[in-house]
Order: C-alpha cells, then structure tokens, then sequence
DNA sequence: ACGACATGGTGATGGGGATCACACATAGGT
DNA sequence: ACCTATGTGTGATCCCCATCACCATGTCGT
C-alpha cells in the first residue's frame, strides 16, 4: 500500500502590500538586509539535509516545498505563494532544512543570512513575533497534512479532499466550482502519495462519476457536495 | 537575553533542574505564573481540534501526542519527556490543538493561560526565543516523522527506522543495543501507521532473522548494522 | 479461583494500488 | 514536416498488508 501525504490549503493568503504583511518600518528595514534575485522555474533554493544557509522570503511566484525519499520519491508538502517565508524554522533552531525548495515559476526571492536574521529578530519584536506565528502555521499545515494521509487509505479520498482543498483557495474568485489546473498528474501525486497512473484512473473515475469535468486546463465541479461527499467527518 | 537561539542541535536532555532548559531567573517565572497539576495516566490534556486553551509544560512524566482519524484511527506523532512545552504553537497563533495530549504515566504537568503567556513572552525575550526555538524543533521532528512514513512504503522498513531511533535515543545508556519496550504492538502500529497483526509479524519476522531477540520487556539488537541495512540511504 | 479484559500470535482471504508495458497526444525546436 | 521530450490513458499482473477470525496468554479485581 502506500500511504502517503495529502495536500494542504494554506490560507491567510498574504495581501503583498509592501513586503509581506509587516508594518512599513520593519519591511523596510527587512528589505535593506535582504538580498532579492530573481530565479528561473525549476531553481533550487535550498535542498532537504543542507545546513541552514539563510531565510529565503518569497516575493513573487510560487515555490513548491517537497520532501524526497532516497528512493527518488518525492512527496511535495505545500505550494508557497509570494508573502512567505521559507526555511526560519532550520535557521532558528541551527538545523538542516527540512525540505527542499523549488521555484515553480520565474519568482523573485529575498535572502537574509541567518545572523542577520537572528539580529533583526532580537532588534525588532514584532519580526520575532511574525517568525513565531509563521512557524506554528507551518506546523499545524504540516499536522493537517499528516492526518489527511492517515485518514485517507483510499486515494481518492485524498484526492477528492485535494480538490476541495483547491476550490476552498479559490473562494474569493468570482467562480467558486472551478479551478485552474496547474499540476501534471505526476505532481499531484506526489501531493497526495500516489503513483501518477493512479492519478490518471483516479481523473477518468472521477469523470465517469459526473464529479468533474474538464476543459483544457481548466477543472469545472458541479457538484461541490457530493465531491465532499467522498470524504468521511 | 539569549544567545542561545541558535544550535543546541540534538534532543537537549531537558536536565531539569529547575524548569526546562530556561535560566533560573525566567524559569521562577514561569514556576509563579504556572498551576502544576498532577495527572494519572491516561488522562487527555486537551484534544484536537479544540480552541488553544493553554500551554501545557511536562514537569514530570511522558505524554503521547497523536492525531485521529474520523475512523477512528490513530497516528502517535511522537512522544514528549519532561522539560518540554505542549500547545505553544496553538497558543501563539490562537488557533486550534492540532494533536491530542494524553498522559502515558502519572504525570506532573504545568499550565499557562494563553494571556499570562504571551505577556510573559513579550516580557521576556528568552522565553519568547525559547518558544521559537521549540516550535522548530517541533515542526522538524513532524517533518521527519512525514518522511518515514512516507519514503517507507514497506511496513518492515518503518518498524526498522522505529527500532534504530530507540537505539538512538539510549545512546547515552550504558547498552547501547538494547532497550525497554514500554509499547503494546498496537501503539508501535500508531507509530508507524500499521496495523497491531502486523506488527506481531514484524516482530517474529524480525526475531527469525535474529535481527531482535527479546527478554520479558527487553528488547536485544544484537547487531545494530543488520537492522540499518533494511533502511535505504 | 474465577471471569473479565487487555494483549499477543497466526492463519486465511481479499483488495487496492504499485508497477510494468505499451499507445497516444501535444508542444517545441530544428 | 519531422523528432524528441514530456505529459497522459489504460490494460494486465502481482504483492503487501488490512481485515476477519480465533486462540493463547497474561494480569487484574473481587
């Protein structure tokens, strides 16, 4: 069997106003320390087992966080959107990272070097505080991702709590049963701990079964409820 | 103030000689602000999903933290010893328990109110590094436990990574290849996410290739090596 | 000493999905 | 138009482990 890990919907979505959702003079100071470049898609930020070089924050683009088994495995933990940071939790504690980052599209990523970081930690409360908040999401997201792969042995469990996952980010959008598909079938299995053919059978099932449709790149849900349906409590 | 935010890399043996690993200065703080309580074994100090109630510090004892399933299932995240702080990152970020806490002893457990918690964390910056600094450690060790579960798809594999890291965590004992089995075979199966017939075979599997031998609650591992072996890279 | 209950061992069975093996699409690049 | 790379659909097979079913042990409490 597999078992494996489930997606994830990680809310509070960031605004971007100036920097991320800091106020004007710690985002400031935060930008002159920072180091910001500009990486192509498939950049590797920082890989799983590295020793913490540095706190990336992203600024524009999506970074795909994932975490590889030594067999080529790869589960991906969660897609960070620009407004976050990346890798605190190895740099507060002196560890490895725990994942590895990839940019998912050309994205614009901020560095900070881990004493700088930890000066402006010290220097600046609130910082500290945003840091502290931003790990304990990190942690519950992680927790949350943990259950939906127990409580799911059955894959299309998970993918169906995949989707609504998807459809819940894209409440705010004017159309709130349909999605823009930006996965290969691979990668979403690597979300939910599948192989890619399961993925495939799991599409087609799921068509068969008036669950979805699809046009393009674009996922429709006509029936959001009996999507939810599919997953227990 | 602390320069102790970064490093102190493994498990730092809580010591306890006062509180945590606090200096003694915060830690009476701590100790005025707190209510200990002592609770018998089995009892549930707060239970996912619900509202962050309090920080709950472990004084004496061990407490299991898992996550359930709506099917009732269950997956034990890990163990926590005496000396570290339960539901700090539900306090801080005002949101929801992510695991269950339930006592595996008679236990000596101290209590802070979400209020008198962050006021002392704003009060004292070494508390406040401190709680940083747990929650990492935290969320690291949930990583971990994600890429066990997940980069193991055979059950034998995970019961393996089980044994070595007890062999680990006794590495200070004077025998370094042999531990107390303090689990009935269901729990071991929560911890690797396995069911407990399972685990019975694991274990007499493992005995017949004399990879375990087992004396009353004491576990043997004659050699350490043959076990590693059966965990890839 | 006696059930009652929690734990541990082990066989039989079945199913879900990994895996292998293709064929087919679609998109760039030359 | 071709060719290659990357993504997708789907059949056939196989194996691990969950599950069910039972029995064998403790270990309590009274």
């Amino acid at each position: 069997m597999a078992a494996h890990i489930v997606n994830n919907a990680h809310h509070v979505v960031p605004v971007d106003k100036t920097f991320c959702d800091l106020s004007a003079a710690v985002a400031d100071v935060l930008e002159q320390e920072s180091i910001t470049t500009t990486y192509p898609t498939g950049a590797v930020l920082f890989a799983e087992g590295q020793a913490a070089r540095g706190v990336f924050i992203v600024r524009r683009g999506r970074v795909k966080l994932s975490i590889c088994g030594s067999d080529g495995r790869t589960l991906i933990l969660r897609m960070v959107d620009a407004g976050w940071p990346l890798g605190v939790a190895a740099v507060v504690s002196g560890r490895q990272y725990e994942a590895t980052a990839t940019t998912q599209e050309p994205s614009e990523i901020s560095f900070v070097r881990p004493i700088d970081w930890l000066r402006l930690m010290r220097a600046h409360g609130e910082l500290a505080l945003w840091v502290t908040q931003h790990i304990s999401l990190d942690y519950s997201s992680t927790c949350r991702e943990i259950r939906d792969l127990i409580l799911s042995d059955s894959a299309s469990e998970k993918f169906a709590r995949l989707l609504v996952g998807w459809l819940d980010q894209n409440a705010e959008a004017r159309n709130p049963t349909q999605v823009k598909l930006a996965l290969t079938h691979e990668e979403i299995g690597q979300m939910i701990g599948t192989s890619r053919e399961t993925v495939s059978r799991l599409f087609a099932g799921f068509k068969k079964q008036r669950l979805i449709q699809q046009n393009g790149s674009t996922l429709v849900v006509p029936n959001r409820v009996a999507l939810e349906s599919l997953i227990p409590a």
